[in-house]
DNA sequence: TAGATTGTTAATCGATTAACAATC
DNA sequence: TAGATTGTTAATCGATTAACAATC
Protein backbone atom coordinates (compact mmCIF):
# COMPACT_ATOMS: atom_id res chain seq x y z
CA UNK A 1 0.00 0.00 0.00
CA UNK A 2 3.00 2.15 1.19
CA UNK A 3 1.98 5.81 0.56
CA UNK A 4 -1.69 6.56 0.12
CA UNK A 5 -2.61 10.26 -1.18
CA UNK A 6 -5.89 11.00 -0.95
CA UNK A 7 -7.31 14.05 -3.20
CA UNK A 8 -8.24 17.41 -2.11
CA UNK A 9 -5.58 17.21 0.92
CA UNK A 10 -5.83 20.97 1.73
CA UNK A 11 -9.32 20.97 1.67
CA UNK A 12 -9.52 18.17 4.19
CA UNK A 13 -6.82 19.86 6.28
CA UNK A 14 -9.38 22.95 6.01
CA UNK A 15 -12.70 21.23 7.40
CA UNK A 16 -11.61 20.62 11.02
CA UNK A 17 -11.87 24.18 11.22
CA UNK A 18 -14.56 24.58 9.78
CA UNK A 19 -16.25 21.97 11.61
CA UNK A 20 -15.37 24.06 14.94
CA UNK A 21 -17.06 27.37 13.87
CA UNK A 22 -19.83 25.39 13.16
CA UNK A 23 -20.29 24.00 16.47
CA UNK A 24 -19.67 27.15 17.96
CA UNK A 25 -22.57 28.98 15.68
CA UNK A 26 -24.82 25.82 16.82
CA UNK A 27 -24.05 27.01 19.98
CA UNK A 28 -24.98 30.62 19.31
CA UNK A 29 -28.53 29.07 18.42
CA UNK A 30 -27.82 29.57 14.39
CA UNK A 31 -29.37 27.83 12.10
CA UNK A 32 -27.77 28.82 8.80
CA UNK A 33 -24.33 29.53 7.62
CA UNK A 34 -22.89 30.92 4.12
CA UNK A 35 -19.74 30.68 2.83
CA UNK A 36 -18.78 34.29 2.90
CA UNK A 37 -19.24 33.78 7.01
CA UNK A 38 -17.32 30.85 7.29
CA UNK A 39 -14.57 32.45 5.07
CA UNK A 40 -14.77 35.51 6.99
CA UNK A 41 -13.76 33.51 10.11
CA UNK A 42 -11.07 31.55 8.48
CA UNK A 43 -9.59 35.10 6.88
CA UNK A 44 -9.93 33.27 3.30
CA UNK A 45 -11.85 34.47 0.25
CA UNK A 46 -15.29 33.01 -0.02
CA UNK A 47 -14.77 30.80 -2.76
CA UNK A 48 -12.27 28.80 -1.23
CA UNK A 49 -15.39 27.75 1.70
CA UNK A 50 -17.69 27.30 -1.20
CA UNK A 51 -15.37 24.78 -2.82
CA UNK A 52 -14.89 22.74 0.06
CA UNK A 53 -18.64 22.78 0.98
CA UNK A 54 -19.27 21.59 -2.53
CA UNK A 55 -17.28 18.56 -1.59
CA UNK A 56 -19.48 17.18 0.62
CA UNK A 57 -22.13 16.97 -1.92
CA UNK A 58 -24.51 18.85 0.69
CA UNK A 59 -26.96 20.98 -1.07
CA UNK A 60 -27.55 24.36 0.36
CA UNK A 61 -30.30 27.12 0.23
CA UNK A 62 -29.70 30.24 -2.03
CA UNK A 63 -29.81 33.33 0.03
CA UNK A 64 -29.54 31.18 3.02
CA UNK A 65 -26.77 29.22 3.00
CA UNK A 66 -26.13 25.75 4.55
CA UNK A 67 -28.60 24.07 7.41
CA UNK A 68 -26.02 24.12 10.28
CA UNK A 69 -26.30 20.82 11.44
CA UNK A 70 -26.33 19.16 7.65
CA UNK A 71 -23.77 20.74 7.18
CA UNK A 72 -21.78 19.39 10.14
CA UNK A 73 -22.61 16.09 9.17
CA UNK A 74 -21.83 15.97 5.88
CA UNK A 75 -18.18 17.56 6.74
CA UNK A 76 -17.93 14.33 9.21
CA UNK A 77 -18.91 12.09 6.50
CA UNK A 78 -16.69 13.94 3.64
CA UNK A 79 -13.59 13.36 6.21
CA UNK A 80 -14.52 9.80 7.41
CA UNK A 81 -15.08 11.32 11.23
CA UNK A 82 -18.32 9.48 11.57
CA UNK A 83 -17.43 6.11 12.14
CA UNK A 84 -15.66 6.45 15.51
CA UNK A 85 -12.09 4.85 15.31
CA UNK A 86 -9.72 3.15 18.26
CA UNK A 87 -6.57 4.33 18.92
CA UNK A 88 -3.49 3.66 21.27
CA UNK A 89 -1.38 6.16 22.56
CA UNK A 90 2.06 5.58 22.77
CA UNK A 91 4.40 8.07 25.03
CA UNK A 92 2.56 9.73 28.07
CA UNK A 93 4.67 12.72 28.18
CA UNK A 94 3.81 15.97 27.60
CA UNK A 95 2.74 15.78 24.27
CA UNK A 96 1.06 12.96 24.86
CA UNK A 97 -0.98 14.53 27.62
CA UNK A 98 -2.19 17.42 25.10
CA UNK A 99 -3.05 14.94 22.64
CA UNK A 100 -5.00 13.38 25.47
CA UNK A 101 -6.80 16.19 26.75
CA UNK A 102 -7.64 17.75 23.71
CA UNK A 103 -11.29 17.36 23.86
CA UNK A 104 -12.75 17.78 20.92
CA UNK A 105 -11.11 14.70 19.51
CA UNK A 106 -13.69 12.21 21.12
CA UNK A 107 -16.35 14.22 19.82
CA UNK A 108 -14.79 13.19 16.74
CA UNK A 109 -14.43 9.79 16.99
CA UNK A 110 -10.79 9.52 18.44
CA UNK A 111 -11.20 7.12 20.97
CA UNK A 112 -8.45 6.40 22.85
CA UNK A 113 -8.40 3.38 24.67
CA UNK A 114 -4.85 2.68 26.15
CA UNK A 115 -2.01 4.61 26.97
CA UNK A 116 1.32 2.99 27.22
CA UNK A 117 4.95 4.27 27.87
CA UNK A 118 7.99 2.70 29.11
CA UNK A 119 8.93 5.48 31.99
CA UNK A 120 8.94 3.34 34.97
CA UNK A 121 8.03 6.78 36.86
CA UNK A 122 4.61 6.72 34.71
CA UNK A 123 3.57 3.60 34.10
CA UNK A 124 0.68 2.56 36.83
CA UNK A 125 -0.26 6.37 37.14
CA UNK A 126 -3.51 7.98 36.20
CA UNK A 127 -3.49 10.11 32.92
CA UNK A 128 -6.45 12.12 32.13
CA UNK A 129 -8.40 9.29 33.41
CA UNK A 130 -6.68 6.69 31.71
CA UNK A 131 -4.00 4.48 33.55
CA UNK A 132 -0.71 4.38 31.50
CA UNK A 133 0.29 1.12 30.79
CA UNK A 134 3.68 -0.72 30.30
CA UNK A 135 4.74 -0.73 26.74
CA UNK A 136 6.59 -4.35 27.40
CA UNK A 137 2.71 -5.51 28.03
CA UNK A 138 1.02 -3.91 24.73
CA UNK A 139 0.63 -7.32 22.95
CA UNK A 140 -1.08 -9.10 26.14
CA UNK A 141 -2.62 -5.56 27.09
CA UNK A 142 -3.77 -5.47 23.25
CA UNK A 143 -5.34 -9.22 23.76
CA UNK A 144 -5.68 -9.72 19.81
CA UNK A 145 -7.89 -6.74 19.72
CA UNK A 146 -5.19 -4.58 18.35
CA UNK A 147 -6.93 -0.98 17.71
CA UNK A 148 -7.05 0.48 13.99
CA UNK A 149 -4.21 3.54 14.58
CA UNK A 150 -1.70 4.64 17.16
CA UNK A 151 -0.33 7.83 17.87
CA UNK A 152 2.99 7.87 18.23
CA UNK A 153 3.88 10.84 21.11
CA UNK A 154 7.60 9.63 22.16
CA UNK A 155 10.91 10.90 21.31
CA UNK A 156 12.56 10.54 18.25
CA UNK A 157 14.96 7.89 19.22
CA UNK A 158 12.74 5.12 20.17
CA UNK A 159 10.30 6.05 17.78
CA UNK A 160 11.54 3.25 14.90
CA UNK A 161 11.19 0.68 17.28
CA UNK A 162 8.32 1.48 18.95
CA UNK A 163 6.63 1.59 15.81
CA UNK A 164 7.98 -1.72 14.79
CA UNK A 165 6.28 -3.60 17.62
CA UNK A 166 2.93 -1.60 16.59
CA UNK A 167 2.85 -2.94 13.30
CA UNK A 168 4.10 -6.34 14.56
CA UNK A 169 1.13 -6.77 16.67
CA UNK A 170 -1.07 -5.69 13.94
CA UNK A 171 -1.70 -1.69 13.83
CA UNK A 172 -1.83 -0.76 10.22
CA UNK A 173 -2.32 3.20 10.71
CA UNK A 174 -0.07 5.11 12.92
CA UNK A 175 -0.42 9.00 13.38
CA UNK A 176 3.47 9.70 13.92
CA UNK A 177 4.63 12.77 15.99
CA UNK A 178 8.08 11.94 16.57
CA UNK A 179 10.55 13.83 15.09
CA UNK A 180 11.74 11.41 12.85
CA UNK A 181 10.55 9.61 9.01
CA UNK A 182 9.10 6.15 10.08
CA UNK A 183 10.53 3.11 8.09
CA UNK A 184 7.08 0.61 8.30
CA UNK A 185 5.96 -2.26 5.63
CA UNK A 186 4.22 -1.60 2.38
CA UNK A 187 0.97 -2.16 4.43
CA UNK A 188 1.28 0.23 7.21
CA UNK A 189 0.11 3.82 6.48
CA UNK A 190 1.66 6.74 8.40
CA UNK A 191 0.21 10.29 8.67
CA UNK A 192 3.41 12.68 9.69
CA UNK A 193 3.02 15.48 11.97
CA UNK A 194 5.96 17.88 11.32
CA UNK A 195 5.67 20.44 14.09
CA UNK A 196 8.62 22.40 13.12
CA UNK A 197 7.28 22.76 9.68
CA UNK A 198 5.01 25.13 10.69
CA UNK A 199 8.02 27.06 12.56
CA UNK A 200 9.95 26.99 9.17
CA UNK A 201 6.71 28.34 7.43
CA UNK A 202 6.55 31.41 10.57
CA UNK A 203 10.32 31.92 9.57
CA UNK A 204 9.80 31.80 6.02
CA UNK A 205 7.18 34.43 6.32
CA UNK A 206 8.98 37.02 8.81
CA UNK A 207 12.46 36.47 6.46
CA UNK A 208 10.04 37.32 3.72
CA UNK A 209 8.35 40.20 5.34
CA UNK A 210 11.40 41.75 7.06
CA UNK A 211 13.72 41.63 3.88
CA UNK A 212 11.33 41.91 1.15
CA UNK A 213 11.44 38.97 -0.25
CA UNK A 214 9.33 37.57 -2.28
CA UNK A 215 6.53 37.04 -0.21
CA UNK A 216 2.92 38.02 -1.69
CA UNK A 217 0.78 39.86 0.77
CA UNK A 218 -2.74 39.55 0.45
CA UNK A 219 -5.10 42.43 0.54
CA UNK B 1 -0.52 42.81 5.62
CA UNK B 2 -2.66 40.44 6.61
CA UNK B 3 -2.23 36.95 5.09
CA UNK B 4 1.55 36.32 3.80
CA UNK B 5 1.63 33.71 1.13
CA UNK B 6 5.61 32.55 0.51
CA UNK B 7 6.24 30.77 -2.33
CA UNK B 8 6.62 26.85 -2.16
CA UNK B 9 5.20 26.50 1.09
CA UNK B 10 5.46 22.50 0.23
CA UNK B 11 9.07 22.53 0.23
CA UNK B 12 9.36 24.86 3.14
CA UNK B 13 7.34 22.48 5.37
CA UNK B 14 10.37 19.56 4.08
CA UNK B 15 13.05 21.27 5.53
CA UNK B 16 13.38 20.69 8.83
CA UNK B 17 12.87 16.89 7.89
CA UNK B 18 15.79 17.43 5.67
CA UNK B 19 17.56 18.92 8.52
CA UNK B 20 17.00 16.28 10.99
CA UNK B 21 18.59 13.40 8.55
CA UNK B 22 21.66 15.77 7.82
CA UNK B 23 22.05 16.65 11.31
CA UNK B 24 22.24 12.31 11.89
CA UNK B 25 24.06 11.68 9.38
CA UNK B 26 26.68 14.25 10.40
CA UNK B 27 26.95 12.16 13.56
CA UNK B 28 27.49 9.11 11.56
CA UNK B 29 30.80 10.63 10.18
CA UNK B 30 29.16 10.96 6.64
CA UNK B 31 30.56 13.91 4.63
CA UNK B 32 27.80 13.75 1.20
CA UNK B 33 24.37 13.45 0.93
CA UNK B 34 22.48 12.53 -2.16
CA UNK B 35 19.11 13.59 -2.70
CA UNK B 36 18.54 9.76 -3.31
CA UNK B 37 19.62 9.20 0.70
CA UNK B 38 17.15 11.87 1.22
CA UNK B 39 14.16 10.99 -0.76
CA UNK B 40 14.72 7.62 0.98
CA UNK B 41 14.39 8.66 4.11
CA UNK B 42 11.45 10.67 3.71
CA UNK B 43 9.56 8.05 1.42
CA UNK B 44 9.36 9.96 -1.66
CA UNK B 45 10.51 10.34 -5.09
CA UNK B 46 14.33 11.95 -5.63
CA UNK B 47 13.34 14.51 -8.05
CA UNK B 48 10.83 15.61 -5.03
CA UNK B 49 14.20 16.56 -2.68
CA UNK B 50 16.17 17.42 -5.85
CA UNK B 51 13.98 20.13 -6.44
CA UNK B 52 13.49 21.22 -2.92
CA UNK B 53 17.72 21.29 -2.60
CA UNK B 54 17.69 23.03 -6.01
CA UNK B 55 15.91 26.01 -4.14
CA UNK B 56 18.62 26.69 -1.75
CA UNK B 57 20.34 27.76 -4.66
CA UNK B 58 23.75 25.27 -3.12
CA UNK B 59 25.33 23.78 -6.02
CA UNK B 60 26.14 20.03 -5.67
CA UNK B 61 28.72 17.66 -6.61
CA UNK B 62 27.89 15.10 -9.56
CA UNK B 63 28.23 11.70 -8.10
CA UNK B 64 29.10 12.32 -4.81
CA UNK B 65 25.98 14.86 -3.98
CA UNK B 66 25.90 18.17 -1.81
CA UNK B 67 28.55 18.54 1.29
CA UNK B 68 25.82 17.79 4.43
CA UNK B 69 27.42 21.32 6.37
CA UNK B 70 27.10 23.44 3.43
CA UNK B 71 23.58 22.00 2.95
CA UNK B 72 22.44 22.27 6.19
CA UNK B 73 23.52 25.81 6.54
CA UNK B 74 21.99 26.86 2.70
CA UNK B 75 18.87 24.96 4.01
CA UNK B 76 18.59 27.35 7.32
CA UNK B 77 19.05 30.14 5.27
CA UNK B 78 16.50 29.38 2.58
CA UNK B 79 14.13 29.13 5.63
CA UNK B 80 15.37 31.95 7.61
CA UNK B 81 16.82 29.47 10.43
CA UNK B 82 19.93 31.52 10.57
CA UNK B 83 19.08 34.47 12.65
CA UNK B 84 18.08 33.55 16.23
CA UNK B 85 14.13 34.70 17.11
CA UNK B 86 13.01 35.64 20.48
CA UNK B 87 9.79 34.34 21.14
CA UNK B 88 7.41 34.14 24.41
CA UNK B 89 5.35 30.98 25.44
CA UNK B 90 2.11 31.93 26.49
CA UNK B 91 0.35 28.91 28.00
CA UNK B 92 2.27 26.67 30.22
CA UNK B 93 -0.12 23.58 29.78
CA UNK B 94 0.91 20.55 28.30
CA UNK B 95 1.55 21.63 24.92
CA UNK B 96 3.37 24.64 25.91
CA UNK B 97 4.87 21.96 27.82
CA UNK B 98 5.96 19.66 24.98
CA UNK B 99 6.83 22.97 22.86
CA UNK B 100 9.30 24.06 25.56
CA UNK B 101 10.99 20.54 25.60
CA UNK B 102 10.98 19.97 21.62
CA UNK B 103 14.92 20.48 22.04
CA UNK B 104 15.43 20.79 18.35
CA UNK B 105 13.68 24.39 18.30
CA UNK B 106 16.72 26.13 20.45
CA UNK B 107 18.87 24.45 17.89
CA UNK B 108 17.01 26.34 15.10
CA UNK B 109 17.12 29.89 16.57
CA UNK B 110 13.93 29.99 18.06
CA UNK B 111 14.93 31.52 21.75
CA UNK B 112 12.18 31.25 23.87
CA UNK B 113 12.87 33.95 26.56
CA UNK B 114 9.45 34.46 28.63
CA UNK B 115 6.54 31.77 29.66
CA UNK B 116 3.16 32.82 30.73
CA UNK B 117 0.09 31.08 32.26
CA UNK B 118 -2.95 32.42 33.92
CA UNK B 119 -3.31 29.60 36.35
CA UNK B 120 -2.25 30.87 39.67
CA UNK B 121 -1.24 26.67 40.36
CA UNK B 122 1.77 27.27 37.63
CA UNK B 123 2.27 30.89 38.50
CA UNK B 124 5.95 30.93 40.07
CA UNK B 125 6.88 27.34 39.52
CA UNK B 126 9.44 26.15 37.14
CA UNK B 127 8.85 24.39 33.96
CA UNK B 128 11.98 23.31 31.72
CA UNK B 129 14.59 25.93 33.38
CA UNK B 130 12.00 28.74 32.89
CA UNK B 131 9.88 30.67 35.46
CA UNK B 132 6.01 30.74 34.69
CA UNK B 133 5.20 34.32 35.23
CA UNK B 134 1.99 35.97 35.31
CA UNK B 135 0.07 37.10 32.05
CA UNK B 136 -1.07 39.87 34.15
CA UNK B 137 2.66 41.14 34.26
CA UNK B 138 3.23 40.88 30.59
CA UNK B 139 3.65 44.48 29.89
CA UNK B 140 6.00 44.72 32.72
CA UNK B 141 7.88 41.72 31.77
CA UNK B 142 8.60 42.78 28.27
CA UNK B 143 9.85 46.17 29.60
CA UNK B 144 9.64 48.07 26.18
CA UNK B 145 11.17 44.93 24.88
CA UNK B 146 8.70 43.24 23.18
CA UNK B 147 9.70 38.95 21.82
CA UNK B 148 9.56 39.20 17.56
CA UNK B 149 6.68 36.26 18.25
CA UNK B 150 4.36 35.01 20.37
CA UNK B 151 3.71 31.10 20.59
CA UNK B 152 0.14 30.70 21.88
CA UNK B 153 -0.68 27.84 23.69
CA UNK B 154 -3.93 28.12 25.97
CA UNK B 155 -7.07 27.17 25.34
CA UNK B 156 -9.03 28.17 22.41
CA UNK B 157 -11.71 30.24 24.74
CA UNK B 158 -8.97 32.17 25.97
CA UNK B 159 -6.97 32.81 22.79
CA UNK B 160 -8.34 35.47 20.83
CA UNK B 161 -8.12 37.62 24.09
CA UNK B 162 -4.60 37.12 24.90
CA UNK B 163 -3.69 37.75 21.19
CA UNK B 164 -5.37 40.85 21.35
CA UNK B 165 -3.12 41.67 24.51
CA UNK B 166 0.04 40.29 22.68
CA UNK B 167 -1.12 42.77 19.47
CA UNK B 168 -1.29 45.81 22.05
CA UNK B 169 2.08 44.77 23.45
CA UNK B 170 3.93 44.95 19.85
CA UNK B 171 4.06 41.18 18.95
CA UNK B 172 3.94 41.21 14.78
CA UNK B 173 4.37 37.33 14.29
CA UNK B 174 2.02 35.16 16.07
CA UNK B 175 2.27 30.87 16.28
CA UNK B 176 -0.90 30.14 17.38
CA UNK B 177 -1.29 26.65 19.03
CA UNK B 178 -5.32 27.07 19.99
CA UNK B 179 -8.04 25.14 18.03
CA UNK B 180 -9.32 28.84 16.99
CA UNK B 181 -9.06 31.27 14.09
CA UNK B 182 -7.93 34.17 15.45
CA UNK B 183 -9.09 38.12 14.59
CA UNK B 184 -5.71 40.18 14.31
CA UNK B 185 -4.89 44.22 12.91
CA UNK B 186 -3.59 43.99 9.13
CA UNK B 187 -0.07 44.40 10.25
CA UNK B 188 0.07 41.02 12.14
CA UNK B 189 1.00 37.44 10.45
CA UNK B 190 -0.58 34.53 12.17
CA UNK B 191 1.13 31.27 11.69
CA UNK B 192 -1.47 28.39 12.57
CA UNK B 193 -1.33 25.21 13.89
CA UNK B 194 -4.27 22.79 13.21
CA UNK B 195 -3.07 19.51 14.53
CA UNK B 196 -6.81 18.24 14.40
CA UNK B 197 -6.15 18.53 10.39
CA UNK B 198 -3.71 15.72 10.59
CA UNK B 199 -6.50 13.92 12.10
CA UNK B 200 -8.79 14.69 9.24
CA UNK B 201 -6.18 13.45 7.04
CA UNK B 202 -5.55 10.06 8.45
CA UNK B 203 -9.22 9.07 8.82
CA UNK B 204 -9.76 10.14 5.38
CA UNK B 205 -6.89 7.78 4.19
CA UNK B 206 -8.48 4.94 6.38
CA UNK B 207 -11.99 5.59 4.67
CA UNK B 208 -10.48 5.67 1.07
CA UNK B 209 -8.52 2.77 1.73
CA UNK B 210 -10.81 0.33 3.81
CA UNK B 211 -13.93 1.72 1.81
CA UNK B 212 -12.03 1.24 -1.89
CA UNK B 213 -12.14 5.45 -2.30
CA UNK B 214 -10.58 7.69 -4.42
CA UNK B 215 -7.28 7.71 -2.81
CA UNK B 216 -4.56 6.99 -4.91
CA UNK B 217 -2.01 4.45 -3.69
CA UNK B 218 1.59 5.19 -4.90
CA UNK B 219 3.70 2.61 -5.77
C1' DT C 1 -37.53 43.80 -7.21
C1' DA C 2 -32.73 43.75 -5.76
C1' DG C 3 -29.33 41.46 -3.67
C1' DA C 4 -27.18 37.69 -1.38
C1' DT C 5 -26.10 33.43 -2.02
C1' DT C 6 -25.35 28.79 -4.23
C1' DG C 7 -23.89 26.24 -8.26
C1' DT C 8 -20.97 25.50 -12.18
C1' DT C 9 -17.74 26.11 -15.75
C1' DA C 10 -13.49 28.11 -17.35
C1' DA C 11 -8.92 30.32 -16.59
C1' DT C 12 -4.92 30.69 -14.07
C1' DC C 13 -1.39 29.48 -11.22
C1' DG C 14 1.88 26.70 -9.02
C1' DA C 15 3.59 22.20 -7.60
C1' DT C 16 4.77 17.74 -9.03
C1' DT C 17 6.50 14.68 -12.23
C1' DA C 18 8.89 13.27 -16.46
C1' DA C 19 12.61 13.40 -19.56
C1' DC C 20 17.04 13.96 -20.62
C1' DA C 21 21.45 16.39 -20.92
C1' DA C 22 25.79 17.20 -18.43
C1' DT C 23 29.58 15.40 -15.89
C1' DC C 24 32.41 13.50 -12.43
C1' DT D 1 34.16 3.37 -19.37
C1' DA D 2 29.71 2.97 -17.10
C1' DG D 3 26.82 4.58 -13.85
C1' DA D 4 25.29 7.61 -10.35
C1' DT D 5 24.21 11.87 -9.67
C1' DT D 6 23.20 16.89 -10.43
C1' DG D 7 21.10 20.37 -13.35
C1' DT D 8 17.53 22.02 -16.33
C1' DT D 9 13.67 22.27 -19.28
C1' DA D 10 9.14 20.67 -20.50
C1' DA D 11 4.75 18.24 -19.48
C1' DT D 12 1.28 17.15 -16.43
C1' DC D 13 -1.60 17.53 -12.78
C1' DG D 14 -4.32 19.57 -9.34
C1' DA D 15 -5.62 23.52 -6.55
C1' DT D 16 -6.98 28.16 -6.52
C1' DT D 17 -9.21 31.87 -8.45
C1' DA D 18 -12.31 34.24 -11.67
C1' DA D 19 -16.56 34.77 -13.95
C1' DC D 20 -21.12 34.37 -14.28
C1' DA D 21 -25.54 31.99 -14.39
C1' DA D 22 -29.36 30.45 -11.39
C1' DT D 23 -32.60 31.46 -7.84
C1' DC D 24 -34.68 32.28 -3.52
Amino acid sequence: MGRVKVPNAPTIRRMPSYLHKLYRMLEEGKKYVSCTDLAKYMDMEPIVARKDIAMTGLPGHRRHGYVIVDLIHAIRDYIGWNEPIEATLVGAGSLGTAILGFGEFSTYGLNITTVFDSDAQKIGRELRGHVVLDVEDMEEEFKGHTPKIAIICVNASQAQSVADKLVKLGVHYIWNFANISLTVPENVVVQREVIAGGFAMLASKIKNVENGGAAQIVE
